[in-house]
DNA sequence: CTATTCAGTGTTTTT
DNA sequence: CACTGAATAG
């Protein structure tokens, strides 16, 4: 995976097993790993080596004889970190690791629920909703209860569904104040209604359920007390209140929880995570051993120092600082773009060059703040022919084609899924129209069942040459019994082949790619049976669900890596383009608003800058597309924050007089219309659309935008912290930069 | 009922 | 711009 490529090779245990274990640790870290069964808690820096300590102590546990496999409950926040930890885990231990407990807080309650879907009162099938699948539930309650989707946007609505579990309630649970809570609160009823009766539950349902399931079952919270003596926890500043009580629940016999945490790289404030869990666990747990490892052995100084820097604006932080014992390195290169697309040929050159120099592809990363800024960036990289792999953003799992065909497959393993049923119900199409549904939906509604048991109440009637409807039920039967006795993969296959969805893309023009992925889908079948313990149907479903990103045809190549900087936490590489640096974008404008929002923006700054081992390129532009419009912005306070000495500016090569000349089409249209300049002969200096300004008050800021003439001249001014102002340029005494 | 076109709309980050 | 939902033509 490239990733801990630092690492020295693990030795064989060989005569002594033990030290081996513990070779390359320093005291800090021995100290962790080796410490008795009581509460810890670890505050590990970035690059600190905290995967490290993990692992090495699940070994530790196991090889001493102090636990089996089987007492290890071990929970990460991402798919990729569970699975990097089992593959260190068994490169250390000649063991199978199937009894240990490693995964996600959604993979482990879901493997939970699995487990006892009875008392958990679900069905055996059920299936897990994605946002999206949560999302298009939401809107067809809104739609069915008539509600004024002016006052209750559908998003607004599934937010406060989330939020509301994630609080760990109930909507009869929920206090309301207003008639607006008390919608929001009909609305969040009948959804939990709604997903009942489908059978599905999503996200934030699967830690709720688990959670009800352990609070109410005395003889499975006993079961699992007392079965895992030894809870590890990653990324714990991450942990959410729900998944804390979660974790209090199952460690309250006998459990020793070890927490391993970073409050500065708290990302996920957005979702629920409450960095207060780490005080609050000190207190519950009493933990006595606090353990700070602050040795840094990923990244040279320079970087370290900006980190800092930079983290040091932030308040209320537990207090940490990394350092190495390596140089300072190289400097941080700062390039200020004139355009996006200036950005990205940039970036292709360097890119180029160190590639040039010997860096492998995979060991460069290109992060930016938000997915939509990866169009420009692999645009350009696609035309300079680098190999380049994107993660996130449009995942396998979520591509229409892939979406289809699961829907499917989920019908086949529970047909009463609403959801699924109404994607593929006519598609392909076979002549299931509107009026159809929404008679069935009224069917639905009256018999208060899904649509599954609706259309069979239609489908009784001389059954040959069936279509419509009927056909529908009888294909969907069809199918079911075939895929009774069949291997995973070729259900998939057998699917794929009867469903029509290979005929369909087949027969579509663009439907090429769409068809390989399709196989593709086969592939990741076959794959999963061959590494899963559970090789159903079902488990396969929620795979899909759960690990929607990890999937990509084409990993194993020497490849550029593009990314979210949320996505590249717990990543490192050898050389980081962090790109997008501008007011607006990073921070984002929306934290603006929120409270505490700036804060995480400069945590989120802070994991990006420490992802480098080696070199560390920081661009803006000055001007960017953004929902089809250029847009113009000011550099990041962030790059403020760092200290100049450990910066080093690279300009454009040939920048001439006019940078804004230099843009083509849209944006000499822009700076045309708007001359704003004063009367012909005005000494004043021109004031134009994206001029860099300085405002005694309002600090840098740029022009977007121009009014009026003589005493009545007046600009738009987005500034870096004040917003956008209109000013009249008589009275503010603009600086042009 | 289906396919195509058009206006309107919205946008951070993820399990 | 890119995607959705709705209106329109076939």
């Amino acid at each position: 995976m490239g990733i801990f490529l630092d690492d020295p090779p693990v030795a064989a245990p060989a005569l002594f097993p033990m030290s081996s274990l513990f070779s390359a640790l320093n005291p800090e870290q021995l100290e962790a790993v080796t410490l008795p069964h009581q509460p810890v808690l670890v505050l590990a820096g970035a690059g600190s080596g905290k995967t490290r300590v993990l692992t090495t102590r699940i070994a530790h546990l196991i090889q001493s004889g102090q636990v089996g496999p089987h007492g290890i409950l071990a929970v990460t926040f991402t798919n990729k970190a569970a699975k990097e930890m089992l593959v260190r885990i068994s490169s250390m231990l000649p063991i199978n690791t199937h009894g240990m407990w490693i995964g996600t807080f959604h993979g482990l309650c879901n493997r939970m629920l699995r487990a006892h879907y009875q008392d958990a009162g679900l069905p055996q099938s059920f299936q897990i909703l994605d946002s999206a699948d949560q999302l298009a539930v939401t809107k067809r309650i809104l739609k069915s209860l008539g509600a004024d989707d002016e006052k209750f946007p559908a998003r607004q609505v599934q937010w406060f569904i989330n939020n509301a579990k994630e609080e760990g309630l109930r909507a009869s649970q929920v206090e309301t104040y207003d008639d607006f809570a008390r919608k929001m609160v009909e609305f969040y009823l009948c959804y939990e209604q709604q997903c009942n009766k489908e059978g599905v539950v999503d996200f934030a349902e699967l830690l709720l359920r688990s959670y009800e399931l352990l609070t109410r079952n005395e003889i499975i919270r006993e079961h699992y007390g007392m079965r895992f003596r030894h809870i590890l926890v990653d990324e714990f500043q991450d942990t959410s209140r729900l998944q804390y009580k979660w974790l209090k629940l199952l460690a309250s016999n006998r459990a020793a929880v070890f927490a391993v945490g970073d409050d500065d790289q708290s990302i996920y404030a957005f979702r629920g995570a409450n960095t207060g869990n780490m005080k609050e666990f000190e207190r519950d747990f009493r933990v006595s051993k606090i353990i700070k490892l602050e040795q840094n052995y990923r990244s040279h100084g320079n970087i370290l120092d900006a980190a800092n820097a930079l983290i040091r604006n932030n308040s209320g932080r537990l207090g940490k600082n990394l350092w190495t014992s390596e140089g300072h390195g190289e400097p941080i290169r700062v390039y200020n773009a004139a355009t996006d697309f200036d950005e990205a040929a940039f970036i292709v050159e360097e890119v180029k060059s160190l590639h040039a120099e010997g860096v492998p592809l995979s060991q460069m990363a290109l992060l930016y703040r938000s997915n939509a800024q990866s169009r420009v960036l692999e645009h350009a990289l696609f035309n300079a022919s680098l190999a380049y792999r994107v993660y996130g953003g449009m995942r396998f799992f979520e591509r229409q084609e892939i979406k289809h065909a699961l829907a499917y497959l989920r019908l086949i393993a529970n047909p009463d899924d609403d959801n699924a049923l109404l994607r593929v119900v006519n598609f392909p199409t076979r002549g299931i129209g509107l009026r159809g549904l929404e008679q069935l939906q009224d069917e639905a509604e009256r018999q208060g069942s899904s649509l599954w048991s609706a259309m069979l109440g239609t489908g009784k009637g001389p059954d040959r040459q069936k279509k419509g409807i009927p056909g529908f039920v009888a294909l969907i039967d069809a199918m079911r019994g075939a895929c009774e006795r069949l291997p995973l993969p070729e259900i998939v296959e057998h699917m794929l082949e009867h469903s029509g969805l290979t005929a369909h893309y087949r027969a579509e023009r663009e439907g090429a790619d769409r068809l390989e992925n399709l196989n593709e889908l086969i592939n990741a079948a076959a794959s999963f049976v061959h590494e899963a313990e559970d090789d159903t149907l079902v488990a396969f479903l929620g795979h899909a669900s759960l690990e929607a990103g990890e999937h990509q045809a084409g990993g194993g190549q020497d490849a550029l890596q593009l990314m979210t900087v949320h996505s590249a936490k717990g990543l490192e590489f050898h050389s980081v383009f962090l790109s997008g640096l501008e007011e607006g974008l990073f921070p984002h404008d929306n934290s603006r608003n929120e409270a505490g929002g700036l804060e995480e923006e400069r945590r989120l700054m802070y994991v990006a800058l420490t992802r480098a081992r080696r070199r560390l390129y920081l661009s803006f532009a000055q001007s960017r597309m953004l929902h089809g419009q250029t847009r113009y912005n000011v550099p990041s306070r962030f790059l403020q924050e760092i200290p100049d000495r450990l910066l080093k500016s690279l300009q454009p090569v040939q920048k001439t007089v006019s940078r804004n000349q230099q843009r083509s089409d849209s944006n000499t249209e822009l700076a045309r219309g708007m001359p704003a300049r004063g009367p012909e002969g005005d000494s004043a200096p021109g004031w134009r659309i994206g001029q860099n300004v300085i405002h005694a008050k309002f600090g840098a800021g740029v022009i977007i935008n121009c009014e009026g003439r003589g005493a009545d001249a007046r600009v738009e001014v987005r500034f870096g912290r004040a917003g956008t102002k209109w000013l009249l340029l008589e009275y503010a005494k603009l600086i042009p930069v």
